[in-house]
This record gives C-alpha cells, sequence and structure tokens, in this order.
DNA sequence: TGGTACATGTAAGGGGTTACATGATTAA
DNA sequence: TTAATCATGTAACCCCTTACATGTACCA
C-alpha cells in the first residue's frame, strides 16, 4: 500500500490539492511511483477519513487544499523505517526465462533491442538530471538526485548485462 | 497481464497440471514472478476456455493435466517479442524519494540496512546458483543463468548504490 | 489407520487502470 | 466569448492476496 505513502510524502511541508498532487506524480514521481487521476482523489479522501491529512483550505472550483497532520508525519516515518519491501516482479526477466521459445536469431534481436533500450532510458535520465534546477536546495531535490543516480546505474547495468547475455547465447548455439 | 504467459512458458515441453505448476513457480520463479495456488487455478481455467492450452490427460484425484496449444505458443512468442515492458514500481526509490522526513542518523541507518540486505539477497542468489545442477542442459536451465547473471548484477549495483548515497548525505550534512 | 502429499476450487477485499461525467475560473 | 486550465468525483473491470472449503490417493 505504498500510494497512500506517496501522497504523504508529496505533502510534506506543502500543502496541495489533488490536481497539485497529480502534477507531482507525472513529473518527479513519473519513474518511480506512478498514479492515476482516480487513485489520488480516492486516498485523498480515504486519508482525510483517518485523519493522516487535514483540509487546510478551501479554494475557488471547489478546490481542497491538503496539509499533512502529525499522525500522518508519524506514519510516513513508520514507514520508511518499519516496512519491509515487497517481493518484485519483473516482466523482464520473465521474458528472459522463456527467451528459449524465440529462434536464436529472434533471442538475439530481443536482447539487442533490450540493450538499446537500456541505454536511451539511460540518456533519458541524464537529460532530466541535467534539465532540472539543483541550485536551490531541498529535500526533493537532494533525494531525487538519490534516486535518478540509482536509475542511472540501473539502466547501465542492464545495457552491460544484455550485451554479456547474448554473448552467451551465441557461444551456446556454436 | 503476464501471469498468463509465465504459465503458457511454464507449460512449454513440459505438460504439468495446476499443483505441478505451483511447484514451478515457487522454485523456478520465485523471484521473478511470483503467484499464487487461486492465481494459477483460475488462469488455467481461462487460458483452456481461449484454447490456449488443452486438458490432454485426466489423473487420479481429479488432476487436469494440460498442454500447449499451438495457439498458446504463437501466444507467447508473440508477447517476447512484441509486448512493451510496463512502467515499473519501486517502493525502495519511493523511501528514497522521502528519507529527508528522517533524521540524519536515521536515514543513515536506513541506507545501510539496505546495503546489507542488497548483500545478503546476492549471497542467497549465489548460494543458490551454486545448488543448482547445471550439468543437464535444458532452456530452462540456460535462461535461468541468464537471469541469475542479473539478480546478482542488480543486488550489486544495489549495494554499492547504497554506500554511495550514504556517503552523499554525510557529505551534505557536514 | 492415520498422516502427508496430491489436487482443485470459491469468496471477499484491496489496489490499479481506463473511461466517463461534470462543472468553475481565467485569460486572450 | 471561447478555449485552456483548474478541479473533483464515479463506475466498470482486471489482477492480486488471503482465507476458506473440500476431497482423494498413497505410504508407513
Amino acid at each position: 500500500m505504498s500510494l497512500r505513502h506517496a501522497v504523504l510524502g508529496l505533502l510534506v511541508d506543502q500543502p496541495a490539492s489533488g490536481y497539485d498532487l497529480m502534477k507531482r506524480f507525472n513529473t518527479s514521481l513519473a519513474n518511480v511511483w506512478p498514479a492515476t487521476q482516480s487513485q489520488v482523489y480516492g486516498e485523498l479522501a480515504r486519508l482525510a477519513d483517518n485523519g493522516l491529512i487535514d483540509v487546510a483550505a478551501e479554494g475557488p472550483r471547489g478546490r481542497k487544499e491538503y496539509t499533512l497532520t502529525d499522525t500522518g508525519l508519524a506514519e510516513l516515518q513508520r514507514w520508511l523505517i518499519e516496512d519491509k519491501p515487497e517481493p518484485r516482479r519483473s516482466s523482464a526477466l520473465l521474458r528472459v526465462f522463456f527467451i528459449g521459445v524465440l529462434t536464436p536469431e529472434q533471442a538475439a534481436d530481443y536482447l539487442a533491442r533490450a540493450a538499446e533500450q537500456a541505454a536511451a532510458d539511460q540518456a533519458a535520465l541524464r537529460q532530466l538530471q541535467d534539465s532540472l534546477d539543483w541550485t536551490e536546495p531541498g529535500q526533493l531535490t537532494v533525494n531525487g538526485r538519490l534516486a535518478l543516480e540509482y536509475g542511472l546505474r540501473l539502466y547501465a547495468m542492464q545495457e552491460e548485462w544484455a550485451h554479456w547475455a547474448a554473448g552467451q547465447l551465441t557461444s551456446a548455439t556454436d
């Protein structure tokens, strides 16, 4: 149930409406925890019911601006420290498991495209890194840099692995 | 919708009952695509309805042994080649984004534990690698090796990153 | 004969995605 | 005045998890 904690985290020090939050989800968290509008509004209602957030102000067009309560902040901290990460599913790895049903040519092509994709993703992240304004300090930018570096390292690893795996397949076919 | 393709993949060249499949999910695919008994039986019924698998034999205790049909194999191959990987969610990265709400000590502790966890996961995978019998060739073992290597590289990267991130935080706090 | 392994299924509830539905405010 | 932006909400459908429910075959 991490959507709830993503919402809480985005409200730390920055009160926002559901509409505002959607923008933050679509920019800062796009590569980390995507969420849809329908999900966010539902979760906001639930969090308010449970006292983890408050409606601090109402504006035009029915705008409701939410703030984090003490209870909400405590829950966010608890989650950060206590909760164990859930088991991960990887459709990419699942494909690798079954790559044997393809012809050697198709398999080689698949791995080549995987390597290209990883390289492209890495380039896109690097561009994002260059485009962001790192001059003004703040929690999101500092921690965003850590997350961004994780992404860069992940894509680099994926690219190297795909090349290695392609080599393994060709040597096995010989 | 990858569960469907996991089931199809596990049935390639190896007819099985739902019970058999559960064993394969809990061993070969445990770290790649976990599935529950209730999911597997439901999916088998749906796949049979859609003609992607057939009941090839019935045994004691109501056992139904399924085989892949030509349509099923074709669908598996199509998925391998055509389908794009879905956007990934990472609760680990989400935590990193919000690590600023912890005290510096708590944050350092969190990253230290993340590094330890990655090291432990890597060690567990290496043990699995050593314990498996690689002598008998077969698609699953060959491709399983590729997937295993991916896991080893991923955990290594996570460990290195956690150490680096811890360094970033301490230098920022100074 | 009694326990373990084999074997299949259903139900309830949570979370996610897509699509639908509606309306107010602002700026050109 | 009209188009873009702001703003919230609901409904249907799919996937996943947990728990419940039932019964058969085999082996010691």
